[in-house]
DNA sequence: ACATCGCTGTGAAACACATAACAGCGTTCT
DNA sequence: AGAACGCTGTTATGTGTTTCACAGCGATGT
């Protein structure tokens, strides 16, 4: 669930992309790892737009910031296309995250993320709990967070999540900014307040839940007329 | 993080209030919820905004949907608009929310819902895992999934968080929609493919850490001009 | 009592995004 | 071989959302 005043943008060559248009090919490109798996070779806009839930126009206009053109008659070929994105989205050396906060949720995503994704791994554990700190979790070492500054430098870090009760949330953002962390994705339910310069993504289960529940007494389907097939 | 084609919407009296309002309603209740508890009485927009990350003028905006007109001179009444907001958001009664899949990720949402929302209540657990079923889990009562319908009926659920592995999120759903359910909230890595008229929010932490992870490695601040480029 | 101030509510403009529409072109079919 | 088809890339159009700009007004101060 995103809140967000300015639209983050990124420039590759001449193209400037929009946030939402990233995530988008992001999850296309996670969809034909797994085409790729099944051993379909080509896919069509149409078939491909239906597994990411988005209209196959708006998936051709996605693609255009892909240096990739399918063919009319084959559609994509699946392994290219995916390569392609990569080149595109994927940093040019393995990405090190760290994870602040050793609580229920910071251990379902030590699980959640276990040899899911090469390209981005989790190398450092913080918590100010002295019973979690300096121990190995799923094989990943954890510290104490006054030891931020010098891990992160050691093992350049420069994304990170959060983890932590809404209470030390911002302070625990602060020091890790201050410790050279660019990037943050947030679950805490709090709104953090940092220089503009640093990325901030904010995963806020309470409201989410409270908008599912919301659009469950909702009147009817809003959406397109479904007709009668 | 949303991807969405049709935009969910729902009407109150006349007005028509699209999902980044609700959402941003919700966020606006709970900070308020915050300031009450820590005293404040009156709070004018722009603090408001800096609180919720928003622009003054796109919280005020978001206010005309509730019934409540601030003063220019005190501003808005906390506890007074806290409560408006809940009319609009509210439900009539308590809502009840069924979680399905009891792993890593599923207790850590037990926990992290343990008494945090009294109008949205966790009242009933699903897994397939023999072990896992027929048990209490947090004060909260576990059942086999193919229990869904009975449970769900009983129970008036209509509402249910997915937390099971990508492989097994469409075939819950199915089963969840079959049994009553009109909204989802789905924590699997995979988009959920269902009728028009049922409600499904997606949070892809995969997609939304790979994101985060890739604007940890744009130009600059891409937002506001912060200087001479 | 009148002028000033600063905040609110809201119409109007600007913007970003999604949708629709269409030209181009291999391939297939007659 | 020529026509027709269906899919792609891309330009144009439309829609929804945010930002701008300002009128209105209660409170305050002189």
């Amino acid at each position: 669930m995103t809140i967000k005043r300015t639209s983050m943008r990124r420039k590759l060559g001449r193209r400037t992309v929009s946030e939402l248009v990233v995530v988008r090919l992001i999850l296309y490109r996670r969809i034909l790892r797994d085409l790729a798996f099944s051993g379909t070779r080509y896919v069509f806009s149409h078939q491909l737009a239906v597994l990411a839930d988005v209209t196959p126009e708006q998936l051709r206009r996605d693609l255009m910031n892909v240096r990739y053109e399918g063919s009319p008659t084959r559609g994509y070929e699946v392994v290219v296309l995916e390569e392609r994105i990569g080149t595109f989205l994927d940093p040019p050396t393995t990405q090190s995250v760290a994870l602040v906060g050793v609580g229920n949720l910071g251990r379902a995503l030590f699980a959640y993320f276990l040899g899911r994704r090469p390209l981005l791994q989790i190398v450092a554990a913080f918590d100010i709990d002295p019973a979690k700190v300096d121990r190995m979790i799923n094989g990943c070492p954890s510290y104490h967070i006054s030891e931020a500054r010098t891990v992160m430098r050691d093992k350049g870090i420069n994304v990170a999540m959060i983890a932590v009760p809404a209470a030390a949330a911002q302070s625990v953002a602060d020091t890790l900014v201050e410790a050279g962390v660019r990037s943050l994705l947030n679950f805490a339910d709090v709104r953090l307040r940092l220089p503009p310069d640093v990325y901030v993504e904010h995963i806020d289960i309470g409201v989410t839940l409270e908008k599912v529940a919301f659009f469950a007494r909702r009147p009817a389907a809003a959406g397109k007329d479904v007709g009668s097939p």
